[in-house]
DNA sequence: ACAATATTGTTATGTTATAACGTAGATATT
DNA sequence: AATATCTACGTTATAACATAACAATATTGT
């Protein structure tokens, strides 16, 4: 399925983000591209995410492109680093069962299921000593 | 630790809801009360919830009481009912540990993690056809 | 060509959450 | 008892995130 180019260039701008992007810093580095209002920007993200090419991250109220070439798997967990921001999407068998035996033991009927971890990447834990990182995340 | 009498009163009204509430409902149930603006909802919540005395479900915008005595266990995953709105708090080692695998084989050293599964519950499930069901959620 | 469908731009508004300020009450330390 | 410290409080204002509603235009299928 074609995208349109308002959805083509928010994907652009996602993909080229290195940190998940609320939908008025979309806008913001969109504008004067013919986007004037957070409808725009809104309107494509619900076409990508429904695609799977982009996910919404709830803990931020933020997107990131997906990785994957199309996210149709079953569960995905997104591990967030608080210090650089970068999004890791995991996907596992072992969680997707596990999650699986216990909503099937309450006889619970899964839709979507949103995993996010928030923490501290590899990169940024060997980097730097822990009292100088300037953490994204409010103390 | 004591509560003071507005974290008490929060406390009360969504102990006493049958289903999770925002801030803005929150303050509602409170006007009249002593509440008169949204900061003093979110100040009392604020508390609650590190005290693991009520959560914060982030794919509601919405909080709930903690059902556990007092939740400082692991992590925790809730299954929201989005036909009645009903929320099972679902703790669970497999879980858990898959979780902790995960992360680990990714060097990545996680500090809250948040899983929120949307679905039907079982009540739900069996007392009505699928079709006369009034959803609360986004179709 | 025509109808049906989806996307667009625009304006306005709704919903959720926080900042900033000064005040009041508790505690404790001198 | 006086004073410093800390936490919570109420109030006002504003920030940040998201959707409604409308008329116009483009796209697609028949």
């Amino acid at each position: 399925m074609p995208l349109t180019a308002n959805q083509q260039r928010v994907l652009e701008v996602l993909r080229s983000a290195e940190a998940p992007l609320g939908a008025y810093a979309l806008l913001e580095r969109l504008s004067g591209d013919g986007f004037s209002a957070p409808t725009q920007v809104y309107r494509a993200l619900d076409v990508l995410i429904r695609h799977g090419l982009a996910h919404r991250l709830e803990t931020l109220n933020a997107y990131v492109a997906c990785r994957h070439k199309e996210c149709r798997h079953g569960v995905t967990a997104f591990a967030i680093c608080d210090d650089c921001g970068n999004i890791d999407e995991l996907i596992d068998s072992a969680l997707s069962s596990s999650l699986g035996h216990l909503v099937e033991r309450r006889y619970f009927s899964p839709g979507s299921t949103t995993i996010e971890i928030h923490g501290t990447c590899s990169q940024c834990a060997s980097a730097l000593p822990e009292s100088t990182r300037h953490s994204r995340v409010k103390p």
